[in-house]
DNA sequence: TCAGAACTTATACCGAGTACAAGTTTATTT
DNA sequence: AAATAAACTTGTACTCGGTATAAGTTCTGA
């Protein structure tokens, strides 16, 4: 790594810092990209040339979750189904309070200002149905018997919409005062629940595997 | 309905045509809105006036679709599963040769300007998000006992994705040079076996009653 | 016929994103 | 170390979607 690579990660850190301040300060769409240039001292152009949409500058983490949901999948224990995984995930990350499920005063605040802006609303749907498609090559691809393409990408949109359930169930609890682990024990409640049908749907199929008892959260 | 009201609806259909013409003619990215205006003798604001998003004035069939969807839940036989009546839905598009469950050029061409365009791509994922709301209504509104928005919309979300995958499906074999009932057939054939895991996890939930029988396309 | 509502229009503007060419910095070669 | 090439940044100017405003124009209803 030389001098250049340094300098490119150390400029994209500070402008997307400096932006993400910026948004959760004054929200979304009353931030203009040039006020984001301004602010990080660099032009309008950089700005583009490092994030090419304005929204990759606050969502830059969705890499990440599908990392996390791809290895979930492929490196589950033997004779796990592919929605324990998931839930097993899921458990994980509140154990971890993970920012993709932990809810606090700062991920309330990120969230938040998202729902707020109809173009960041937008991106998500895209980077959701993202997510769907990464989850359903993992599912197809951790399935040793070949099949069934079509059965792998309803599972994973099944799994992806208990997800966001539970999820908006909790930040709705969130928003009703609940705090701290009954709320982690409430999101992992909702997407047990939430997943109930999908543990159906995965029977006899090559993704629900062996006696898919579920988990108690 | 006045003077007034009929120009409206006619200055409505004009504006309309001319464009759905031009995008379908030019692409939907080479056409601006000022382009539309002039082909349609007036002003730009008057576009805006009755079509609030350019991406409205070729996708404007969106309603009709959800009336579709929502009667088809509501409306269905006593003891129909709700995932039977959604599949039937599509026989009789199937049959009536309706443009949402049709392969022409016309409907190819048509689908394929929408593909080629990142911002109609984007309006069509929100106008989806839409459909899975409704439907996950009529899901529940249908049911008598009153249970469990979790499970209807994840069978709301699963169904959207049948159709969409079954679609997609025909449409790729319409690529390969498949045409006519061989190609209606495909349709119903994909759509009837991506909608089993949605059947096997509408079981004991109030939305898959009775002996949900599949039938036969 | 006339007053007010409803609709259209021109103009001016904002912000996201692109094209292009020129400048600046880092890497590479000799 | 000097010279050349490659990579990155920048300013300028532009396109396009969408909004604001205020002034026109057309219909409606008394």
């Amino acid at each position: 790594m030389g001098l250049r690579e340094d300098k490119k990660a150390e400029a994209r850190r500070t402008i997307s810092n400096v932006a993400t301040a910026l948004f959760l300060k004054k929200g979304f769409d009353a931030v203009s990209v040039a006020d984001v240039a301004a602010a990080a001292k660099v032009s309008k152009m950089t700005v583009f040339n490092y994030f090419p949409r304005k929204e990759d500058l606050l969502l830059d983490r969705d890499e990440e979750a599908r990392a996390l949901v791809r290895s979930a999948i492929l490196e589950r224990a033997k004779g796990q189904s592919s929605v324990d995984a998931f839930f097993e995930l899921a458990q994980r990350l509140v154990a971890e309070a993970h920012p993709f499920a932990k809810w606090t005063p700062a991920t309330e605040h990120f969230f938040g200002t998202i729902r707020q802006s109809p173009s960041l609303i937008a991106r998500g749907r895209e980077l959701r149905e993202f997510m769907e498609a990464v989850l359903a090559a993992a599912l197809v691809e951790a399935a040793s018997t070949r099949v069934d393409d079509a059965a792998a990408h309803i599972l994973a949109v099944s799994m992806v919409a208990a997800w966001r359930i539970a999820h908006a169930t909790a930040t709705s609890a969130y928003g009703d005062g609940k705090r701290g682990v009954a709320l982690s024990k409430l999101f992992l409640l909702a997407l047990d629940g939430a997943l109930e049908p999908v543990r159906r749907a995965a029977r006899q199929t090559p993704y629900g595997i062996g006696p898919t008892r579920r988990k108690q959260p």
